[in-house]
DNA sequence: TTCGTCAGACCAACTAGTCGGTCTTAAACA
DNA sequence: TGTTTAAGACCGACTAGTTGGTCTGACGAA
């Protein structure tokens, strides 16, 4: 079994430090103690602690991108490509919630030129969303009254939303989450015929028994 | 004309700086100066640089919640509440973009005690909606098949979202962007039923004409 | 010996917060 | 009405502590 690099190590235990307290409130001894290195082991594996911020973020937002390119190339219409692309993206966030959690809470302050990078790649899953939904609505799967742009962010805000409430304990498997949440968008963005089209049934849930939700302050 | 004071060019001040910048890339000095005061009229003013934070955070929250409130006692259906809760909320959008960021960017800096405040007015808006849900199931207006806690955090997700990448002078007004979302909601937690009785009607978008959004690289 | 890797003492810069003091205002008093 | 006084608003030089980053050197492998 081979050890753990230092720059693995660090990687770590920064990620869960930034997780429970913020970039800003973990400094270098604490990462450099904690990873059981030093600072000399920090700074010949990174520039800088922005440097290490960039590269938690680049590893994320990279995998993100490639999933979804992945949906889209496997499923062949603009509904069956949402419903994978959603999934995909809502199962995610099982994986990589402390990377989620770090790359929206910090990302604002990456570096010009770090951010730059992180920008175009989030860009391109934008665009690749955008794409959908505008064939979509040119074949007619889709209402045409959404304006793409918009119901595009709703989808994105809707999703990353979820970590801030998701937890791995909950009562609801992310598996479930990701498919009440694929039915909520095909809900509203799909026309009324391409709900009943048999061929899209299996994408929807089937309603389950009534069950009536306590309304707690701690639900989450 | 009377003069503002003090404190008011303080919050003014800061929450521009601190949406462009970061709350912890802003320094006292440097919002001491730009308010045109002293470091003894900051802390005058303020306990602490967090409590500053606070401030701005609970004005803003407080907003929020009142006009949540207002909104469901102003209708009686939960399908009716359900719209007037979504619209007062992103409506607000428009009007507290700025303490909007600096909530979702810092709100993980707010001093414990600080935090707490917080997130007990938070928690009531949560339960007001889970509240408006839940009755809209038992009522039959929405599909049972969605989980209360599901759906209303997709909604609050969707909505916060809007932050990100809404700007004042782009291609939809704030109305606009209020009415669709609506809509995009509406459809999916309605039963067919529902979305059929003409009671409801007024609160769904009518289709418009055909438009083909260009996919923009730098769209918003 | 040389080179990559890392240890850890050290440094320079920065920043939130303090503290003694001044200025303004208005009430109390003569 | 003119004067005294006190309280609160505000100023800004200063400090104590913290933090990201550097540098010298050790140590093992090739």
């Amino acid at each position: 079994m081979a050890e753990k690099s230092i720059r693995d190590r660090i990687i770590e235990t920064s990620l869960r430090l930034f997780e429970a307290n913020g970039y800003h409130r973990v400094t270098v001894d604490q990462i450099v103690k904690e990873s059981a290195t030093s600072k000399g082991g920090f700074y010949h594996n990174f520039k800088s602690k922005d440097e290490l911020l960039y590269t938690i973020h680049d590893h994320f937002i990279s995998y993100v991108l490639e999933k979804g390119q992945e949906a889209y190339e496997k499923w062949s219409t603009p509904t069956e490509r949402l419903h994978a692309i959603i999934k995909s993206f809502v199962m995610m966030i099982d994986l990589y919630k402390s990377e989620v959690t770090v790359f929206y809470q910090e990302s604002s302050y990456l570096a010009p030129e770090y951010y730059r990078e992180i920008e175009m790649k989030r860009d391109r899953y934008k665009e690749l969303m955008f794409k959908v939904i505008q064939d979509g609505i040119d074949c007619g799967e889709f209402r045409k009254e959404l304006p793409v742009p918009i119901i595009s962010m709703a989808i994105f805000g809707m999703i990353n939303w979820i970590y801030k409430w998701y937890q791995k304990e909950g009562r609801n498997t992310i598996e479930e989450i990701a498919n009440i949440y694929a039915d909520i968008i095909l809900h509203s963005a799909l026309t009324e015929e391409s709900k009943t089209n048999p061929k899209f049934q299996h994408l929807f849930l089937h309603a389950r028994d009534e069950v009536s939700f306590p309304i707690m302050k701690d639900f989450f």
